[in-house]
DNA sequence: ATCATTGCAAATCTTTTGCACACCA
DNA sequence: TGGTGTGCAAAAGATTTGCAATGAT
């Protein structure tokens, strides 16, 4: 919520948008824990915590929740995209088509709301999770 | 996510889908809480849950996570809708515009894919929120 | 030197769960 | 009666925060 003034260039801070510079996208922040620890083993996870929230801040990453109430973070030079999620497993697949119709742009910016992007997203049940159901409805 | 095999009608069911019945909206869980209490006041928060996600579950409810972290829940009997969502205060304001293109729509349903609903939320600042900001930055 | 940032651990917050008892069908 | 639902309290999981030490400018 609250912008730093200044803000320092730290090897973790570098190391964690190295992680999102290399194509990796919607990472939850213990992923990307993980991925960093590779370069810097001794980094902490309340690290990793607060350079996401910075790095959003400064909007060099995008930070959404999805159903499994983890938050998850994109790079904001990644292509516009929007997301296919499923409801069994959370995987998250990307779409690159934006649904928007002219007359919704138009109702993007009023006098009332100032609008900073959007979200677009499909709900439903990947072809390994509808397998999954249908195996266990034959059984029970 | 596992279904029951006969959901029983509790009077705490009751009431809690009768909250959403009235006009009620985007609520959280803490929120419906409360104002079931004035129906209930010994119901437990517990309880709450459990009947959020077995209504959900069933198809009376539509949970959702919000950037704040916090799940909310509409009723599916609620007239189709969107949401504008203010960055700073977490306000929800509904929009009763689908944004959904025709080309959009054939791709929602592919054998790879089963789609159940989708969502569309634009994100930005609300008028109240957007004055707090500049009247801080005239004194900083 | 100054002040942002870090690591660690404790704390917070939302949501889930175990258990014994109560209740609906 | 049998299984589902409830209240309570404890547990779990994600995220935040206090603090003393470290590091960037």
């Amino acid at each position: 919520m609250t912008c730093m003034q200044n803000p320092r260039s730290t090897k973790q801070r570098r190391a964690i948008m190295e992680v999102f510079d290399r194509q990796k996208s919607h990472l939850a922040a213990e992923e990307v824990y993980q991925l960093v620890r590779n370069q810097l083993p001794k980094i902490s996870l309340g690290t990793v915590y607060r350079n996401l929230e910075a790095l959003s801040q400064q909007g060099d990453l995008q930070k959404t929740m999805f159903p499994d109430g983890k938050a998850r973070y994109e790079g904001t030079k990644d292509e516009h995209h929007h997301h296919i999620v499923c409801i069994g497993c959370s995987n998250i697949m990307d779409i690159s088509i934006c649904p928007l119709k002219p007359e919704v742009k138009e109702l993007l910016n009023t006098e009332d709301f100032e609008a900073v992007y959007h979200r677009f997203e499909v709900y439903g049940y990947c072809k390994d999770c509808r397998e999954k159901e249908k195996a266990l409805k034959e059984k029970g």
